[in-house]
DNA sequence: TTTTAATTGACTGATGGTCGGTCATTTTAA
DNA sequence: TTAAAATGACCGACCATCAGTCAATTAAAA
């Protein structure tokens, strides 16, 4: 025997070691040499550690998300109002922190469109499931504290659905400026018809 | 001076015999020896009326979106329920016609979100305020015709966008099997609360 | 015959991915 | 104790592919 690394772990340090190649370069504008020069590590042995060059994308994001998802859950601890939690809750779409994870999500997701592939579509439809069960959560609690209509239930659940929409035309249009005030805008005209009077 | 070409036509036409190539290999799974082969021409001709290989993506996304539109219209035309509008206005999504466009469109976002592009982003921005302007028409009309409520305007312009991320995380995730359905029973669940009551 | 737009496919440069070989460490057995 | 054997990690020269170029060719019009 040998030395033994862990691959695993090594696998996340390689990704991470070019996070800023790929948000600054994205995958099209980048060599795998590139990487392994980012990386201090010789062509070849990118290989020993990703299938192809999408599968670097791909560990960036598990990485990245993982991250995310715990200071998410941190920023809504705090939080009592439904309305404040799903606009917390979305601000993934345009916060300030997480330009570089949406970056990467762009990245992921153009590779997803274009070359779909086993591995990723569960990974995206893990984190689809995940996130659904979350809102509903949170609209489940706010219903219970008398904050919000029964029947609203499945017009929140779509602001998931909306959220992604709006991301990607802001994105890949120039028809939206403010994605924030867009998102909140609509969080508050929702919230005029679901909202319990008092 | 010799032969005169239309090259606008030309464009189109070469655009038009590689669709089925593009919508079964998608532009990844494709090289432009394929594309000209399938257009009949020599490899070097593809370049005298297209930028690159993305180019042609986009010129296939205009000739198809444009025989969309006008069948779209023709579709609208008979109907007077504005909810039967919306959920026509969006079948677009997934309705069994349109397969082909949608693929297109899929490998035209892929492009967008990877290796943006001012022309595309240009045209993508007239596509979505076009859609947003008639999405606008048609709820105008339903407030007009008091079969909806004036305060719902914000709610189902952001239908847009939802309709969008529907469609992307069913193409991206195994999570929805039934596109219309989701989609027709969100815009039912929206009529529930939006809906002048009689 | 001359002119010139249109066409072409051989060629080039770049690059993703492979593979044979080297190196370093651990195991083993003398 | 030691050195040979074993093996996993690492590497970069090499290969195949392919997008895009360009010099040569074709053919219609003048």
């Amino acid at each position: 025997m040998a030395i033994i690394v862990d691959k695993v772990q090594k696998r996340k340090d390689i990704a991470l070691s070019c996070v800023e190649l790929f948000t600054q370069s994205g995958i099209t504008g980048l060599t795998i040499s590139q990487v392994a020069q980012a990386a201090k590590i010789g062509k070849g042995t990118i290989y020993e550690y990703f299938k192809n060059k999408e599968d670097i994308v791909f560990e960036i994001l598990n990485v990245l998300m993982l991250r995310h998802n715990e200071q998410k859950i941190k920023k809504l601890s705090g939080v009592t109002s439904t309305k404040e939690k799903l606009k917390i809750f979305f601000d993934f779409f345009h916060n300030e922190n997480d330009i570089e994870l949406r970056q990467i999500y762009k990245e992921f997701l153009s590779i997803n469109l274009s070359n779909p592939n086993a591995d990723m579509i569960e990974y995206q439809t893990k984190c689809f499931n995940t996130y659904h069960l979350w809102v509903e959560e949170i609209i489940q609690e706010g219903i219970q504290n008398n904050e919000i209509l029964p029947q609203a239930t499945k017009l929140v659940k779509g602001l998931f659905a909306l959220n992604e929409g709006m991301f990607i035309s802001s994105v890949s249009t120039n028809a939206i400026d403010d994605l924030e005030k867009e998102i909140n805008d609509y969080i508050d005209a929702l919230f005029e018809l679901i909202e319990v009077k008092k």
